[in-house]
Formats: C-alpha cells, structure tokens, sequence
DNA sequence: GACATTAGTTAGCACAACTAACTACAATGG
DNA sequence: CCATTGTAGTTAGTTGTGCTAACTAATGTC
C-alpha cells in the first residue's frame, strides 16, 4: 500500500545507494522484453533525449538541426515532393511545408510545382544551400566529431556499427 | 566557381541516384578526425534528431520526454536543488525553473526550501511521482523496447554497448 | 459532371529551448 | 554594519518544432 517501497521506485538506480540489499537478481525468463529490456530502453531514451538536447544547442551554421536534417534528405532525394521529403524526415505534412517555407525564405533551397501534377510542389537545393550544406558538414559537427576524437580507436570503429543500429531503430515503422 | 557542382555537394549520397558517374573516390587522409568521422558524426546526429522526434511522439504516461527524464533525475539525485536539476539535465536554469513548475501542478513533485540557504529551492518526489515513473518504467517504453524486441540476441547486447556511448558522448564536457 | 481522393496549406495548440533582465538572499570587506 | 558583489531562481519574451483539424485545389473515377 505505501506508495514508497522497498524496491528502488523506478527501478534504474544508476549508482544506487548501496545501502539496498537489492531483491534478488531477477533473471528475466529466456526471452520475454523483460525489466532488463526496459531498463535499456528507458537509458537509451534518456541518452537520446539529451544528446538531442546538446546537438540543439549547437548551432549549425546557423540552422536548425530539423533544417539541417532536411536539408541533408533534399540532397540525397535530389528533387523530392513536400510529402515524399515529410516522409523521408518522418514529420506528418504540416510540419514539412513551414519548415520548407522557411529554408526558401532563407534562400536555401528553391520550390517548383510539378509539370505533371500541379498539387504538387518539389524542393530542391539552391546554390547557397549547397555551400551551407557543405558547411554543416565540414565544420558543424563540432561538437559531436569532438565527443567522438576523445574515444579510441576501437571504440571509434564500434561508433560506426553502433549508429548503423541506431539508424535501424528509428527507421522501421 | 560554379558552386553546384562536380564532387557531391555534401559527400554523403546514401543511395546516389546511380545515374552519377561518381567522380573519384576521394578516400580520406589515414588517421585525422577526417571525413569519414565527420560523415559518422553526421549520421549519428541525424539518427539522434530522428529518434527524438519519434519519441516526442509517443506518449509517456502523460508527461513529456524533458519531464520524464527530469523526473528520473531527481529519483536519481533525491533532493536537488534546481540549479543542480539543470545541471543534470543540462538545460538552462530557466527551463527548469518551467519544467518543475509543471510537475509540481501535476503532482508529481513537491518542492521546498532549503533550510540553509533560503535562495534555494529544492525538489523531491511525490508519491504520484514514484508512481508515475514506475508506470513509465514498465508501460510506456513501448515504442523503444517494440524496436528493440525485433532486434535478435546479439544485437540487442550491442544495443546495450550503444547506450552507453551515447551516454558517454553526452556525459562529459 | 458529381464525388472521392490526394497534396499541400492555414490556423491554432502545446511544449521546449534560449537570452536578458529582474528579485531575493548570501557573503565579503572596508 | 552596511555597501557591494555574487548566486539561485523567476519572469518575460522569442524562436523552433511538433501535432491535429479543417480547408483549398487539383486529380481521378464512375
């Protein structure tokens, strides 16, 4: 009945207060998403959170990371509609068109109705767009690039697997 | 001169349209936090920025992911102050002078003055808070442990190993 | 040609981050 | 002992990013 009780509340105490006799190791049953998934998840969440958080907070070249991430989705999809680019970046419509809207009025990038069907409108990247693009890259991943020269070389190559997962985790539906 | 053109304009064409002749290679200078570092770091930031998004997406027993992992801080810290808080959280005082006040409305944490020093403010959980977090604990992961349950064995251990870069990464200055 | 579908936009909401400027209290030093 | 300086937190205002609901305009279909 008492809401605060004897095992630890949440149950993720990093660093717990070793004054805990800790329950009993709980082994999850073979396979079940068990507590220890969940564990992980919510780390990894957390992690993710405020890495977002930092990332944000590092300006590059003057965008915004959702204007840097798009910008990065035009270059690759070459000449894409608002919804195949909202799709790419996985925002619903809405989202896209402002956030296009303002990369145009930044000069960015160009928008152009299709000669096929005129509902719809394509973006490509304008010339300074491409030198900003180039700029993102070379220079303002500063921080990240920074976090990562302290890591050895080892741990560097596992940066690489560890991102491709990364990428596997946010990209399937 | 021209400035769209020749090399890719941002050196990381997943998927090139194949309709490109590639013009050379351009491998990287040996060992130098280089371009392909750098294109790692973009990869990453990109993937954080996504996930993010889809986990601002999903609700988390109804608070927001910034409260939710306020909420595991102080769990964590016990009682901060909120200068700590945002030190933890690594937001600016403000933000979390906002991101208790919220919690506090809701219910979830109770906040009171410091004996010692009467400029300072400090938090601690509720019972509604205990609750809560247990609640996101074991229910509202769901998105992230879905994921991760399509992973196999070995995978998910490296799942693990990721986590803790990412923590790493964000972690120190 | 009426009707349904699709692409994108507009409007309005909520949240999360920031900086600058402020209040209240504490600490220090003539 | 009080004036100054420093520190903790708040208030105000701005920006960015996401959403849903409701709309316009064009397309496709029967």
């Amino acid at each position: 009945m008492d809401p605060a009780r004897s095992t630890d509340p949440a149950g993720w105490a990093e660093r717990r207060p070793a004054s805990d006799p800790a329950p009993a190791p709980v082994e999850a049953p073979p396979h079940v998403p068990g507590e220890r998934d969940d564990e992980l998840a919510t780390r990894l969440r957390v992690a993710v959170t405020r890495l977002n958080r930092r990332l944000r907070q590092q300006s590059l070249a003057g965008l915004s990371p959702s204007q840097a991430a798009a910008l990065g989705s035009i270059n690759r999809l070459g000449t894409p509609t608002l919804g195949e680019l909202a799709l790419a970046e996985q925002v619903q419509p809405p989202t896209m068109t402002r956030l296009v809207a303002g990369m145009e009025r930044d000069g960015l990038v160009v928008r152009f109705q299709d000669e096929q069907d005129r509902r719809v409108w394509r973006v490509r990247l304008s010339a300074e767009g491409r030198r900003t693009l180039q700029r993102i890259h070379r220079l303002k991943n500063a921080f990240l690039t920074r976090q990562m020269a302290a890591l050895d070389e080892e741990e560097r190559a596992r940066a690489r697997e560890l991102t491709e997962l990364l990428e596997r985790l946010v990209a399937d539906r």
